[in-house]
DNA sequence: ATATCTTGCTTAATCGTTTAAACAAGGATT
DNA sequence: AATCCTTGTTTAAACGATTAAGCAAGATAT
């Protein structure tokens, strides 16, 4: 393997110091009072030999590293790896990397995936935290290590963080549900306590109630993350086995509603006819289902850009107060919500 | 912002000097003679003061940084995203974590974020190539890079790499076409030069050629990445508008597969009836099609795995002869592919 | 009693940068 | 002619680790 051009060499081969070099491969040849001709052979040296700083020396001196750290449940989930790509892409314009790395909702993984970026020194984390990690994102605040929160959110600690209005977007999804004339909605939440989850599962109950409709616990279904598919399964012969009990459903998130209609489409249930149905989040599939499905719209551009704008603000000033920045979601409304839409009638 | 412990932080703390510090934390107590009283009383010193280490110290020490440069075409990209997770989870395992980029399939930003991760002084890069980066590709075997091609490859170069027998692959999938009675096959293909869509498309022609089929330029439809929306519908529309001139279409990836659907979709055209389809690549939206996609499966499991062993391999011996690992696709059948189901017809 | 070995630790150089401070030489000011 | 600026460059310490080499003191051998 061929040693790299660093600094040194260049200096050689111009037979002056390192520091002439590095004060003009940094354009400070004004301060450091270098003579132009001498700035011009350094550049044109610099470039003859190929050098290229390296960077991880710079980090080492500067304390600086220019990465960000992207904790997320799972890359692979088109809703993080969307935002993945947003947060790489805004962190690229600002001159930062991006390290990630999957989290799988377990509390051990983030805490591990946090102390190897740390030791990294990366210069911020953005994190969707995982349940149970609020000790964990305490513990980063506590220490003044710049960090986001995105999606997911804890009330009681002080950090940047963005997400939407759960409850509110919960809300409307269920309040449309029953402007279609559904009045036996149930919903499929992931089984966790974390806030966001709990928002959605509360503009639900109150959707309901506002509407004077009782709230059944027997229709509020849960799944655990890491058995998705059977328990999603199980809840939902629940409710459509032996015979369908229920005309509406809401799905807290994208993944719990393709595992569940995945499930339904196995039994002789027509959407939106039998069942209406509304999710959370988008999801490519939704366009292909055979009734297009009504969708809680949240902007992965928003959400990516504002995470990346506190992460870079909180490093350049970890006094400022942190920000919490709410997002309004969006109801896509298509055909699986059953809405009657009489104006097509013609067709 | 507290400053981080150090070494030095730990040794001062014990009177002692970081040589010794650094020895016991390195666990070379035997083979740097360290008393069993002082190892442990650095241990608890290390533990007391939470000292962790600077990886960015030890990396330039080592000039070893146990990071990897993933180079995608585009991390949104379900496909992509996956492969990323498993060499996220492989890496991890061998104590590496990723960089990740997007190259959107261009040439520049390809080089940028080479350069990029370069200067980061990753120890490999993993890179599915965007066209004409053959030169980029090169150049870093030329200099003794680590590099392992996935997805595609440049015949010309001799380099690590891991893709599936793309020929084959599409020759099987066309093969299946012709077989459930189709013989009017169009290809929608990504209009680029990369060997793996060559591959693609002589696969699809030889395919036709092998059952006395006469290859019709006109049905060989491409469509380029940047523009995919547009050209994909206008190809589409030229096929199936006014009259639906083929009745057996296959595709080159899931985005293509994707995009045409969304088109087809908006005539109509009965999946299988008028209209056979095998694309190329897993997609979720492909199970909700209401004539699920027959599609060929790739183990992008299989693909991360091998890809981590290699580049972790070559870090380790760059004077390796490269390895090619071929891997074979899975034609996965289901509806849309318009097979007779003689033995179904019971039910 | 002297030489040699072993044990347990420290010293100091190094990785590739940055940057304050020092310095040398020439020019201007008195 | 002595002093003071300016200009252009070098010196050297520092960032946080690693590790070969050095050294002092006690143990063992002759």
């Amino acid at each position: 393997m061929k040693k790299k051009v660093s600094l040194k060499d260049v200096a050689e081969h111009l037979g002056v110091s390192t520091a002439l070099v590095s004060y003009v491969m940094n354009n400070k040849e004004k301060k450091a009072r270098v003579s132009a001709e001498m700035a011009d052979k350094v550049r044109k040296a610099a470039v003859l030999l190929n050098y290229q700083p390296n960077l991880i020396a710079k980090s080492l001196k500067s304390g600086k590293t220019n990465t960000i750290g992207l904790i997320v449940a799972d890359i692979s989930n088109p809703f993080f790896s969307g935002i993945a790509r947003v947060i790489e892409d805004e962190a690229k314009k600002a001159g930062y990397v991006v390290l990630f790395g999957s989290s799988d909702e377990s509390e051990e993984k983030s805490q591990n995936l946090i102390d190897v970026f740390l030791n990294r020194q990366v210069d911020a984390l953005i994190i969707t935290a995982a349940e149970n990690t609020e000790k964990q994102i305490r513990d980063l605040t506590r220490r003044n290590i710049p960090v986001v929160m995105v999606d997911r959110y804890f009330p009681g600690i002080e950090t940047d963080s963005v997400h939407i209005d759960n409850y509110q977007a919960a809300y409307k999804a269920v309040e449309q549900l029953i402007h279609n004339g559904r009045r036996r909605i149930a919903m499929m939440s992931y089984d966790t306590n974390l806030q966001h989850m709990q928002d959605r599962r509360n503009g639900y109950k109150d959707a309901l109630r506002d509407n004077g409709i009782r709230f059944n616990s027997n229709w509020l279904k849960k799944a655990s993350y890491k058995n998705i598919s059977e328990e999603v399964s199980r809840e939902i012969d629940d409710l459509i086995s032996p015979v369908l009990k229920v005309d509406g459903f809401f799905f807290a998130t994208n993944s719990l509603a393709v595992e569940s209609l995945k499930r339904i489409n196995g039994f002789d249930i027509k959407v939106p006819e039998d069942l209406a149905i509304i999710s959370f989040d988008e999801r490519e599939a939704f366009d292909f289902f055979y009734s297009p499905i009504t969708y809680v719209n949240q902007s992965v551009a928003s959400i990516g850009k504002e995470a990346v704008k506190l992460a870079i603000s909180r490093i350049n000033d970890y006094t400022r107060k942190p920000s919490e920045v709410v997002l309004q979601a969006r109801l896509v409304i298509r055909e699986s919500c059953g809405r009657k839409l009489k104006a097509k009638l013609t067709k």
